[in-house]
DNA sequence: CCGTATTTGTCCGTATGTATG
DNA sequence: ACATACATACGGACAAATACG
């Protein structure tokens, strides 16, 4: 039985035609990450079936997927459990989210125009008008959408993925919940350092500023744990 | 009906007791790499089911898992295919490799004892005793082990995982495969660069060092690259 | 330690929609 | 337009492992 015939997927008529289990999954990925679904906590295979209205079929497929995606944890005859992210864990994902992030300066600063650059500097003064007023939430915001932008930059998918794998990572560590509060204006110095390197075009000055941003985030996430230890 | 009774996965009495899903993920897992299965050749539910003498919902489970691992690519209401990756992402890739394989030499700086200098000076001796035997087998051989070690010694198994996904990944780019012969005692003098960069203490270094190795690789890819085209 | 209830893992049959020739 | 093949999803069923009293 030759199972030779190699179709090749062809690309063209791209309908988005959601699969069942794609749809759960986003449900789920976003329940875990909302912290709805807290760490820690199972995943009822009977329970969300009937909550969401399907068959167990592709919610087993969906929750193999967040297994792979390392959102959830499988116990084989237990059940599926919300991962939970150690604080050792958490310091290993900041270095290798930190190495990923210096790879996202180091590839601006050879794609960056004037266009990119005057955006960088108004999402500067946004956050530093935020941090003056103790626009905490709206500072929040800012700070996520500049590093999109920044991480969108760099036109590497693969990085792009990889960063937001990681970060999501980071969401299922309880302790790192008081981390992303912290900093503020403390920080923005930080991002202007990192901004000054990419626009002087020297790549591992970027690199290093872009990869010390996220060991700093590391250290004071460190401290934090440290402390309640 | 509280889900609330916040049962916590106990990891004591960790028995393997493997699921079908994750037996058959391994086996596809293994036939994509080895090259057994091809990129773009289909995945067909209910051969691969009878060939393996299980039913389609295990099957299922296993496909979405790779696909997850981007193994794969599912195009709904079409089937499942082995992922094909140009050499555009092929780029992409070896530069986050880079970036994590930087990240690991870094790492191996602080950690480094002389046990370990010592088995990277033996890993060095013997592949440039391959290479002056013209072994291509075995130094092909060597530099994964090499590689391997230096990332187990890290002790970061995030950048481990992270990093043979992406080494996984690069695997499904027909072009690789020319690639992964050339090189030799040309790579040899980079590995020495490597080791001497750890040996110094020099974190830095050592980082650029490692970086540099892998986008050493990525370079040579690219040149055979563009002779094709 | 035992017996029962619950849940997972797996299989099967089947209906439906979609793609392909 | 038709027929075939196939993926998708559902529901039922049962064994085995687990959890609980």
């Amino acid at each position: 039985m030759a199972l030779s015939s190699a179709d090749r997927p062809s690309d063209q008529s791209s309908r988005p035609a959601r699969l069942l289990t794609g749809s759960v999954e986003d449900e789920l990925e976003h329940l875990i990450l909302t912290g709805a679904l807290r760490p820690g906590e199972r995943l009822h295979e009977i329970q969300l079936s009937t909550r969401f209205g399907i068959s167990r079929g592709p919610l087993r497929e969906a929750t193999r997927s967040l297994q792979a995606k390392g959102l959830v944890e499988v116990i084989p005859n237990r059940g599926v459990f919300v991962r939970s992210v150690t604080p050792g864990e958490a310091l290993e994902i900041y270095d290798v989210r930190a190495a990923i992030f210096g790879l996202a300066g180091r590839l601006l600063t050879d794609l960056v125009n004037d266009t990119m650059l005057s955006r960088m500097h108004a999402f500067l003064e946004d956050m530093d008008a935020a941090a003056a007023k103790n626009d905490f939430e709206g500072y929040y915001r800012l700070n996520l959408a500049f590093h999109d932008f920044l991480i969108l930059g760099t036109r590497n998918k693969t990085l792009a993925e990889e960063y937001n794998t990681l970060v999501n990572k980071l969401h299922l560590c309880r302790a790192q919940s008081l981390v992303t509060a912290g900093g503020l204006s403390v920080s923005n110095h930080e991002h202007r350092e990192m901004v000054d390197s990419v626009a002087s075009g020297n790549r591992e000055r970027a690199q290093a500023a872009f990869f010390r941003h996220v060991e700093r985030s590391k250290d004071r996430f460190r401290s934090t744990v440290t402390d309640l230890a």
